[in-house]
DNA sequence: GTTCCGCATGAATCGATAG
DNA sequence: ACTATCGATTCATGCGGAA
């Protein structure tokens, strides 16, 4: 049982370092499901260094087959990406990393469509706002866990906003002032006729309180969570940045890896979690 | 002059045939855009034949060629497709394509999205509803026409409430504190009513012709139309199908060429052109 | 206890200018 | 010529305090 204590170990932490020597401390086989967004090419640079364009996909690959390694057969990868413009033209990384990735193995089973409803202002003289990024869905086998379920969303013109909706964020900010103000919007939604989402989310980017560069709103990790993972799973984020990932699992009661080689933003990531941790408790949870 | 007599024949026409061998008969240079939806791969085939997604790039290719060389340096091409799912996994056949057309010299400017806002309703086991596709832009050139000022969509309600009290940092312009670079200056937006979009086009499938089995709702095409072209520009669609890109350049007033090889198909475009063309004259034009 | 309203924020991109 | 830095451009959202 050396494998299972080594797993145990590291289970519910994070730590700092590069995820490519980090991942080689896990067993294989042993992640329910991993979020990331891994550091865009050429872009934070100050935390990250950046990589370029053209080394992109060079760069991330060893990393991925570390998480192949790592996964459980049944398990999945959600990757959010977005290529960005260079000399004009979008620039092939991403789906040269899907490339890659297929060689080693991986399924490229679906793509989903974050719709960044509050997407950057200006304009450009040859493009438009660009208001949408990928959500790259890996699986190691055809089969794999999926708990459709528990993403349903009420049916009607609520469809439009599910995420938002749907948020725990949103139930605990109401619970935090009244338990009957909670208990009524909750039988608001009973009886409401439920549907199964598509691949396509609505969501807005957060824009408070960020001491971090990226931007992550927590209901996008959150909602994968759900779909592809169910209570006490364990999920990883090889590139924690804040400890987005990190929270939205302790929030849902999952299990968590989180992983970051930046001191600086670890100990954002740090102070999130621990805070996290602390208005849990308050709850009563 | 041989060469534009031999453009003004073909000018207002469809034909009846294979569009590798069609277009042959145009000169180069010729064209300002192309929008089409090509056949998806395997799909649609009691009207194609259906071509496998394992040579679907490859089939799509030569023809690819010649659009390149009849469009205008300063033109543009619209291709909405999708790949599709084959073997539990997203089949690689647009990726492939985006590379083969870099090969032949195209730049991949953009990639648009249409989100399918009434998606068909279903459930599988391992997948959600899919809700959108692909509408990828490709140039010749980094410097090509475009007129944002024709799609421009009206400005967002938080408008009306922002703007009527300013303070006083909104006169001036206040940079963000992240290094992003990015500022703001709240007066700019005095007076405004309509605004640039965005890359994420939210359209219904509303399909008018019935007849033929891809649904590609109007104002997608028309929406491309206005966005790269101007009144009595030259638009091209070499997999016509039943004739909306046609249809929806002849509503706004740029002049056309369609080509698709099925028979049955071009008998319906038939129709809807000649039934668009008596409504037009009907409402005086 | 709810709604309203002010306001800071964001994985961007291009062209000009400087080294 | 080629690369690095800098300034200009512009929406919609959700938090938090106020009504």
């Amino acid at each position: 049982m050396k494998i299972k204590s080594k797993l145990r170990k590291s289970l519910n932490k994070i730590v700092c370092g590069d995820c490519l020597d980090v991942l080689r401390g896990l067993p294989d086989n042993c992640i329910n499901l991993i979020v990331t967004s891994p550091p865009y090419a050429d872009s934070r640079k100050e935390d990250y260094g950046g990589v370029h364009p053209d080394e992109y996909a060079e760069w991330l690959l060893p990393r991925m087959a570390e998480c192949f390694r790592v996964l459980k057969p049944t398990g999945t990868l959600v990757l959010n990406i977005k290529e960005k413009v260079v000399n004009g033209e979008r620039h092939t990384y991403v789906i040269d990393l899907i490339s890659g990735m297929r060689d080693q193995g991986w399924l490229w089973t679906e793509e989903f469509i974050w719709h960044k409803k509050n997407s950057f202002p200006g304009k450009w003289p040859n493009r438009l706002r660009d208001a949408w990024e990928r959500c790259l869905q890996f699986n190691k086998m055809k089969k794999f866990r999926m708990y459709q379920d528990a993403v349903k969303v009420p049916i009607g013109k609520w469809a439009e906003t599910r995420l938002k909706n749907m948020s725990e964020d949103d139930n605990k900010r109401i619970s935090s002032k009244s338990k009957s103000g909670f208990g009524r919007k909750v039988s608001n939604w009973i009886g409401k006729r439920k549907v199964y989402p598509t691949n396509v989310l609505h969501l807005a980017t957060e824009c408070a309180y960020r001491n971090h560069s990226a931007t992550f709103p927590i209901n996008l990790p959150k909602w994968f969570i759900k779909l592809f993972t169910k209570k006490g799973d364990i999920v990883l984020d090889p590139f924690m940045g804040s400890g987005t990932t990190v929270v939205a699992s302790m929030q849902i009661s999952r299990q968590y890896i989180g992983i970051d080689i930046n001191k600086r933003v670890f100990r954002i990531a740090k102070n999130n979690i621990n805070s996290s941790r602390k208005s849990d408790r308050k709850n009563g949870n």
